[in-house]
DNA sequence: TTGAAAGCGCTACCAA
DNA sequence: TTGGTAGCGCTTTCAA
């Protein structure tokens, strides 16, 4: 704290901490400083001695050289850098899954994500967005952690954006989504596969993308295997534990109770397995069970493990960098992609 | 792409998004470029009647400017972006809590989080560091998942830094971790003062900096209580289920079993529970158990409840990014805080 | 109260 | 092959 007048850190008195420039490099080494910037950047359009090169490397590095990247970005128009807004992060390990699959692509590519969470709320969606505006990344991912439509300020529109796992009402933005309906035409299908032909399907609010599009695949399965839909054996619950239980009870009370429980989700899934124990049922010799969204702390620690489907969370992260970086030039001639992923079967013991 | 016939966004076309600037907002109000910043960052030093603000705000508006932030930056030196290294991002819930934790608090202070994952890969790190230090992030924090001992590169001194979870043989660095004893005390303690005299403890890998910490507060809350320490209730396992079933069948061989059990960890309680379960034995009524590390999913959904002690992720990460901001300046005079947060209590239904 | 201008560190153009 | 130099957009000093 102290010296002389205390003034130790701001003048030259080696506490300073004045980062060395490309000109110091320069001087160093003895030449321009556009030939450190040719050398440092590996430009190929101009050819540099071997020697010339290693003396600027050299003093670099023993200047501790690091180039700035702010600097950089201001000349270039580019930061390399992309903006994920994610509207929960602590409460669901999704989140998880889509920034690593998002970082894991980017930083193959040399680009680095700036990150913010909204916890659901709109005025700091807003914000973030004016943010990283302003910072000028060079794309915004806009992830929901759940499958729904979202309405978003037009402010979005002012750079390359991409919605994953949510979109526009009129489609105006580019998405990425779970293939819903194929992930419940898969589970379907696979139960059908096993010789089922009473299949129940307790499904999540009706309202939601995600139950319309496994319902739509649930009926394509059975129109497919030649299995007439029986509105009985269709429920829909509110997604957590106590709906799956009491529907699953109201399921095997059925004169013609089904053989196999396709469920909306794994929380779903563990309500059923508990209804079934209590029914003296055994999975999957007597019902067969088969859940949704693969949350491996439930799905792998239940007896017996749950065969389920797997949301392609990694899968959207990674895409929607990829798409980022592939379309970093607005171009309003093009079609906006609305892509859907698959939802890929994770079989374990439960069928 | 050519020109003259498909030029559309290279040239003035409308779709050209060559981004206003103070220039343009100075020009547009009639103004100097210097007073737009003035307004525009409401700087008090200089007054400006209010009849101008009005003309520069409105011109900003209109021409939709927006703040440069890397020219900014490169102009006062700070970047108002921390950094984040983290060694796993998908694979635990703990990373969205620290995330959280320090997001919110940035975010309050304005500051924005780069985060960066390691995979625990000790390249990818030090890159990840050269990365921030190139971005010239105001600082940078390190964070593990699991309370560990660390190595790290020695550029990570070129900048603010704070490590969490986590920390440097030699303490050279700051940082931030559990209470881990602290957290074992509470957990012997409330046992005891629930009556318990014999307390089982099944404890994490010995060589654990969690399992040397919390075997201290084990030990200083016996003593404490006046209960003479028996080696035979105190047992250290592999931090998995499977160790906890099998350690706590082993504990309740005992001639003189405990009648409560202390488990290292949450998956250690779960394979209690199934031991203790196939004994015939009832929690709490036969044998209380307490946890640790609070894995919601696990914990909330044993029955009964575990009780069990919180790993303060959350305050950690939101710790850090406090440090770091209080921190800016490199001030080597000062003091290396090793600071230890506390494991609260999450009272549930095991006891 | 306002304006001109310097300069943050970098890239890349143009001349030598 | 190398070097000088003009900006990128901003903040802030200094003069008017």
């Amino acid at each position: 704290m102290t010296s002389d007048a205390k003034d130790t850190r701001r003048k030259g008195t080696a506490g300073t901490h004045r980062r060395p420039t490309t000109y110091d490099v320069a001087k160093q080494a003895g030449v321009a400083q556009s030939t450190v910037s040719y050398v440092l950047n590996d430009v190929r359009t101009v050819t540099i001695p071997q020697e010339t090169r290693d003396r600027v490397l050299e003093a670099a590095r023993t200047l501790g050289y690091r180039p700035n990247a702010a600097a950089a970005s201001l000349r270039m128009g580019r930061t390399n850098t992309i903006g994920l807004i994610s509207d929960e992060i602590a409460t669901t390990p999704f989140a998880g899954k889509i920034i690593k699959g998002a970082q894991d692509y980017a930083w193959e590519q040399g680009k680095i994500l700036m990150i913010i969470n909204t916890d659901g709320d709109a005025d700091i969606a807003a914000a973030a967005i004016t943010l990283l505006l302003e910072r000028r990344v060079d794309g915004i991912i806009y992830a929901a952690m759940h499958h729904q439509e979202v309405l978003l300020p037009t402010t979005l529109r002012e750079t390359p954006a991409i919605l994953l796992d949510c979109f526009v009402a009129d489609r105006s933005l580019p998405s990425v989504t779970p293939d819903e309906s194929g992930g419940g035409y898969t589970a379907t299908q696979t139960l059908s596969a096993h010789g089922h032909r009473r299949i129940g399907f307790i499904n999540l609010q009706p309202d939601l993308p995600a139950a319309v599009g496994r319902l739509a695949g649930y009926h394509a399965a059975l129109r497919e295997a030649g299995i007439a839909l029986d509105p009985a054996l269709v429920r829909h619950g509110n997604s957590r534990a106590d709906s799956g239980y009491a529907l699953t009870r109201e399921l095997m009370q059925l004169t013609a109770p089904p053989t196999a429980i396709f469920c909306g989700n794994d929380n779903i899934a563990m309500g059923a397995y508990d209804a079934l124990r209590e029914l003296g049922l055994a999975i999957p010799n007597d019902v067969a069970v088969i859940g949704f969204d693969n949350q491996e702390i439930i799905a792998a620690y239940l007896r017996p493990a749950l065969t389920t489907l797997e949301l392609p969370h990694y899968a959207m992260g990674q895409w929607a960098v990829r798409y980022l970086l592939d379309h970093t030039e607005h171009s309003a001639d093009e079609a906006v992609p609305q892509v859907v992923l698959p939802c890929p079967l994770v079989m374990r013991d439960s069928l």
